[in-house]
DNA sequence: GCTTTAAGGGAG
DNA sequence: CATCGCTCCCTTAAAGC
């Protein structure tokens, strides 16, 4: 210790306590991490003494952090800042002290994360330095650098934000109206007509272009509340075609009228600034018309004349936004002198620009008068809120100051709407909400019955399939598509035969907004469509009827309708949906007049439906799918048409693109607009090179191959669930954030049951949300609707594999934080869940023997986590990767967050702590309290869902107080933590792996105690029926030598299971890697090619190539597909079993890209399993496995494997 | 190079 | 009163590695 540290003990810079000499005996890395930060301050503050004598402090009060690389050093910066008097900031860590930024260049992403900062160049400072003084930041902006970079926070409302728009004009024909993304970029902007402005996105489309992410926009919600620069100009984006002419409007220029051009009166006009944006501190919406918001505030007043209708209507369009921050920066940014590269064209800053420029004066009163006290409250309010909630809720001003200015916010808005309790209880704030939402769901139950019936028609496909022999591939195909007519209408009619011959269509009575589900033959005749809106079917045909809908009877028309085909599709059936399916009835038709025979077997389906439905079906008779689909339109309504294949190109050619499946509102603007295309005749003359420079390719191979009637896919394919989700985008209003708490909890144990009643659990779940866009009226057109909203997505990896509805839900609040949406602007919520398992004994393939619908909900296989999962999850929670999720460590106790009344609090904590901590982290710490007692389970891959100890964040052990520590050292059940700490961080996988920054942690990461191969689920064997234990030996305790990389003393801590698991691991891998051995010493390593160029082969546990079972030899793994089929050959094979071996296939393809031996293996497999000894249940495995080759074939972009297996 | 993610799109 | 805008899959651009 030198002088320089004696001085600097003293300095001001160590904390309170004293804490950077504190002798700690818990010393986490979090300790390290603070007294290294500590220290750095305290160096700074050294080096400032020893420099700044005598010298003019140029940049005092200034706090400084150099982002990136840049010319002078940041060292070298950092002396000049610290010489003149500012502080100099190593750490990023809140950004609430941060007065500057320095870069010289800023990614996409970091330009909206700094967006609020004064981002300058490092000349700045060397200038000023030079000048002896402090020259304005202004002039070293480093974000003016980049040409439309701050274009980029305006582009529709935020980029790839998506803004979706709801456009009632917008249906197809059988497909519900699809919400239009929306981006816009400036001089798309100014077009003002639709066309322009497509086309000019479709191109940009093309140009490669950052995006925002779903990181960034969280940041624009994260940001820190404090006083802070706002850079950018006025700007207005607009979200519909609109059209403002002329130049910018002057002071008076509201009340002109023309200026305004509204070409589509419904039209949302949206002011949304750029600071508008709602991670605005406050958000202050009105709901107020126009005229109350210019009598109450000063700013109006020189526009207090008149307005005119259209005036109006835009005004009140506008939500009033203004913030602190907005208000500093209306004032004291370059608005008033737009920069003309980065400012929109001046017709777009016509509104609070011109106001500005002539009323600066009223409206800086307006601003300290009826915003700048409130705002500044209710800054500090939600600064607070938000570190320890949930949500920040918008809020009003306070009420003490009489106010000439009371806007309304979204919860207000929503308390209102709620107080009806006839509203309230079709909302999501209803304890009922969802099983009586899902009850009413047309699009539910269509959903739910597709998946439902696609599984069946699989598993009824596969049983079959072999029985009919395709011998000869090339010979021509015969597929139907058989399909009800208007298939709600048509049954709902029955209920109300005197309607028949009237325009009808099923939908909720209502008469206003609902949508049109199905609508009869006769309504179609008027232009009515299925997803109309019935407020604009009923300006189309003023006489269509409204029948309720009648789902039981939907599902026994489809019953009857699949219990007809079945028995005729001889084997290859597929369900496309409750009313429609798929036939390839090839193998049904012999000899010369195979056509006749054909047409003869469609009537006799359509007769035999319409004599048991009393509806009826058409039938499209193709040589493909795609052509037995375009059949069916021209044999609709009632009707059969079979295509002949020399009339396909004349046939196709006079359809328009959309009736192409796939072909959608939004490809088929593409198309006309950019290459003029709107037939499929059209569209043929396009050449491939031409479609990809528009389309992707996949997209552009597709379209071309459609237009030429080819189509390759195959009835009956079959699919493996990737999959579960569920989702909520109607109804959903709330006030507090404790609804949407408890939604959400619904929701997760809503989504469990599906799960479990699915046999999955998963490892990835995604939660999607849907916001009030910024320019969207409070009450959306539809009643309860979501309107024109912004969507996000986020998705994480658990580490672990699970369905547990308590695991789900604290994981969606998390995502759901870090979006930190106020409860009132929420519009739409969806879960899902992938990466998904098998569990259990109740597969999707055990399902088969039943084609009811069920109805069964067991609350079996729910698949718990461990605590210590959990207690991982805590630590991502608390000090996520990304900033994005960041989430102020220091949080103070919010009182309105008392923890669910269903969780105890348990004896051990000090309730008051306990009642201190964030609400999250409550819970988890309840949740490894209440299974303490529980076994510490395994996960299925055999790996102990034990965080590595070296991926708990000190910061989290640190934040806890000592009682809380004293918890999780019991959790980890160990009385040496720091043992812990300091062991080898190899054993244990991490139990929580979020997405992309912590991923740089993966060489860590990687290493588990799984035997070593690529991938850890080839392993999944292992606890599978037929494979369990198979080498083990359970009785013999090993004794672990040190490179085993175990703590013997930790490993006797451990709870036995995991012990026991750690173990057998070991044993495992041992064996593994002594046959091995053996086998590399006596076999020629001929069989085991070794590429050493694949990533995945290099990892640093050694063996290169892939095993199942430990066996990569060809004749082992034979023999054990041999011991495999003779062992479960009554029974069938496990799933997991199945998987594990798919997997396997997979990664010889994909990883030892051996397609020889995958192909001899499979070839094997399928010789032993399809020797006709084989039960159902192995046929339906050999489909199952064919599939899962199949995708990862195509996801290589290889070729299928070849192995004399007819279906494939 | 590869894989993963967020987002768009489509169907029924 | 209104109203019940789900759920699965695929593709793409960009980011991460
Ligand atoms: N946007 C949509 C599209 C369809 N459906 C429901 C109602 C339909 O009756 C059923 C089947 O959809 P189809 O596309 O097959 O349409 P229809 O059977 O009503 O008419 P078509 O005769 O054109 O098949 O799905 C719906 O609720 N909303």
């Amino acid at each position: 210790m030198n002088n320089k540290h004696v001085a600097s003990s003293q300095t001001p810079c160590t904390n309170e306590t004293g804490e950077e000499y504190e002798a700690s005996e818990f010393c986490g890395f979090k300790d390290y991490l603070r007294r290294k930060k500590i220290k750095l301050q305290n160096q700074d503050e050294q080096d400032r003494r020893d420099l700044n004598q005598d010298l003019p402090k140029v940049f005092e009060g200034c706090v400084i952090y150099a982002n990136g690389y840049m010319k002078p050093s940041a060292s070298n910066l950092r002396q000049m800042v610290l010489k003149y008097g500012g502080v100099w900031k190593q750490y990023l860590e809140g950004k609430t002290s941060i007065t500057h930024i320095v870069a010289t260049l800023l990614t996409p992403s970091k330009r909206v994360e700094f967006a609020k900062y004064k981002v300058v160049k490092p000349e700045w400072i060397v200038e000023s330095v030079q000048a002896q003084r402090l020259l304005p930041w202004t002039d070293y902006r480093t974000i003016e650098d980049v040409p439309g970079q701050a274009l980029l926070q305006f582009i529709g409302g935020g980029s790839q934000i998506s803004q979706r728009k709801s456009n009632i004009d917008s249906y197809k024909s059988g497909s519900i109206r699809k919400l239009k993304p929306l981006t816009l970029s400036n001089s798309q902007i100014s077009k003002g007509d639709e066309k322009s402005r497509f086309r000019s996105t479709t191109k940009s489309s093309k140009v490669s272009r950052p995006r925002l992410t779903i990181g960034d926009a969280l940041l624009e919600n994260q940001r820190p509340k404090t006083p802070i620069h706002f850079m950018k100009p006025l700007k207005f984006s607009l979200s519909a075609p609109i059209n403002i002419q002329g130049p910018v409007i002057p002071t008076k220029g509201l009340s002109q009228k023309n200026n305004i051009d509204v070409k589509d009166p419904k039209m949302q006009f949206s002011m949304a600034h750029s600071c508008a944006q709602d991670d605005s501190p406050v958000r202050v919406v009105t709901s107020q018309t126009i005229e109350e918001k210019i009598d109450a505030n000063p700013l109006y007043d020189t526009i207090k004349q008149p307005l005119s209708k259209e005036e109006k209507e835009i005004l009140n369009a506008i939500p009033v936004v203004c913030s602190l921050d907005q208000v500093q920066g209306i004032l004291t940014s370059e608005i008033v002198r737009p920069q003309p590269d980065i400012a929109l064209p001046d017709t777009r800053n016509l509104y609070l620009t011109s106001i500005i420029d002539s009323n600066l004066n009223s409206f800086n009163e307006s601003v300290s008068s009826a915003f700048n006290e409130p705002i500044v409250h209710n800054t500090s309010c939600q600064l607070l809120a938000q570190s320890t909630n949930l949500f920040i809720e918008t809020r009003n001003p306070e009420p003490q100051e009489p106010q000439r200015f009371r806007p309304l916010t979204a919860e207000q808005h929503n308390s209102d709407l709620l107080a009806d309790p006839s509203i309230r209880k079709s909302t999501t704030v209803d304890p009922n909400f969802l099983k009586s939402y899902f009850g009413h769901s047309r699009l539910h139950h269509l959903s739910t019955w597709k998946a439902d019936l696609k599984l069946k028609m699989q598993q009824f496909t596969s049983m079959n399939k072999r029985l009919s022999k395709n011998p000869d591939p090339q010979s021509p195909r015969f597929i139907m598509h058989i399909d009800f007519d208007c298939f709600f209408a048509s049954i709902s009619l029955l209920a109300r035969p005197e309607l028949v011959d009237t325009p009808v269509c099923v939908g909720h009575g209502g008469v206003m907004m609902g949508e049109i589900a199905s609508c009869n033959y006769k309504a179609r005749a008027f232009g009515v469509k299925n997803g109309m809106w019935m407020k604009e079917a009923l300006k189309l045909c003023p006489q269509l009827t409204c029948l309720p809908y009648d789902f039981p009877r939907y599902e026994e028309a489809s019953r009857i309708f699949y219990g007809i085909l079945i028995p005729v599709s001889a084997g290859t059936l597929q369900a496309v949906s409750v009313d429609e399916a798929l036939l390839d009835v090839t193998s049904c038709v012999k000899g010369p007049d195979y056509q006749d025979s054909i047409d003869t077997l469609a009537r006799r389906i359509r007769d035999e439906i319409r004599e048991k439905t009393s509806c009826e079906v058409s039938i499209g008779i193709g040589s493909n799918i795609l052509l037995a689909k375009m059949a069916l339109k021209k044999a609709k309504p009632a009707g059969q048409y079979q295509l002949q294949p020399q009339e396909v190109d004349d046939f196709l050619a006079g359809f328009e693109v959309t009736n192409l499946p796939g072909v959608g509102l939004s490809i088929a603007k593409r198309l006309e607009n950019e290459l003029n295309v709107k037939s499929i005749g059209q569209l043929r003359a396009i050449k491939e090179e031409e479609l990809k420079r528009i389309f992707g390719i996949k997209t552009s191979e597709k379209l071309y191959r459609m237009a030429r009637g080819i189509d390759a896919s195959e009835v009956g394919e079959v699919s493996v669930r990737k999959t579960v989700s569920i989702e909520v985008n109607w109804g959903v209003r709330f006030e507090n954030k404790e609804q949407v708490g408890d939604f959400m909890f619904n929701l997760a144990g809503e989504l469990q049951k599906r799960m479990v009643n699915l046999g999955y659990s998963g490892r990835q779940l995604t939660l999607k949300v849907m916001r009030r866009a910024l320019d969207a009226p409070l009450d959306p057109p539809k009643h309860l609707g979501h309107g024109l909203c912004d969507s996000f997505n986020k998705s994480i990896l658990l580490g672990f594999s699970t369905n547990d509805h308590e695991i789900l839900a604290r994981e969606v609040q998390g995502l759901l934080r870090g979006f930190g949406i106020p409860p009132g602007e929420l519009r739409g919520v969806a879960v899902q869940m992938g990466k998904l398992e098998p569990v259990g004994s109740k597969t999707e393939s055990r399902d088969q023997r039943r084609l009811e619908f069920p109805e069964a909900e067991t609350h079996l296989n729910i698949k718990t986590d461990t605590p210590l999962a959990v207690l991982h999850s805590l630590k991502e929670r608390i000090h996520p990767p990304s900033k994005a999720f960041h989430t102020p460590i220091q949080r103070q106790a919010n009182p309105s967050s008392t923890p669910r009344t269903q969780f105890e609090i348990p004896t051990q904590i000090d309730p008051s702590v306990f009642k201190d901590l964030p609400e999250d982290l409550q819970t988890e710490i309840l949740r490894i309290q209440r299974n303490k007692e529980l076994q510490y389970s395994i996960n299925r891959k055999g790996i102990a869902v034990l965080p590595s100890p070296s991926q708990i964040d000190p910061n989290v052990l640190n934040v806890l107080p000592s009682s809380l520590k004293k918890e999780l050292e019991t959790a980890y059940a160990s009385r040496s933590y720091s043992n812990l700490l300091k062991s080898p961080h190899k054993p244990f996988a991490p139990s929580i792996i979020r997405n992309s920054p912590t991923r740089k942690n993966s060489p860590t990461r990687k290493r588990t105690i799984t035997i070593p191969t690529s991938k850890p689920k080839l392993f999944t064997l292992t606890q599978a029926k037929y494979f369990r234990g198979q080498d083990n030996d359970k009785s013999s305790f090993p004794s672990f030598s040190p490179s085993d990389g175990f703590d013997r003393d930790i490993l006797a801590e451990l709870p036995k299971d995991i012990r026991q698991e750690i173990i057998e691991q070991a044993q495992r891998q041992r064996i593994a890697a002594k046959r091995k051995k053996e086998r590399a010493e006596a076999v020629v390593p001929k069989q085991i090619p070794i590429y050493k160029n694949h990533p995945k082969l290099t990892l640093p546990s050694g063996p290169t190539i892939a095993t199942f079972q430990k066996l990569s030899d060809l004749s082992d793994l034979r023999q054990l597909i041999d011991e495999w089929f003779l062992d479960c050959k009554e029974d069938g094979p496990h799933m997991e079993d199945i998987h594990a071996f798919a997997s396997y296939i997979n990664e010889v393809i994909k990883t030892e890209k051996n397609l020889s031996k995958a192909e001899s293996v499979i070839r094997w497999f399928l010789d032993v399993v399809g020797t006709g000894e084989g039960s159902l249940e192995w046929r339906n495995a050999i489909d199952v496995i064919i599939a899962e080759i199949r995708n990862v074939c195509k996801e290589r972009g290889i070729g299928m494997l070849q192995f004399n297996y007819e279906t494939v």
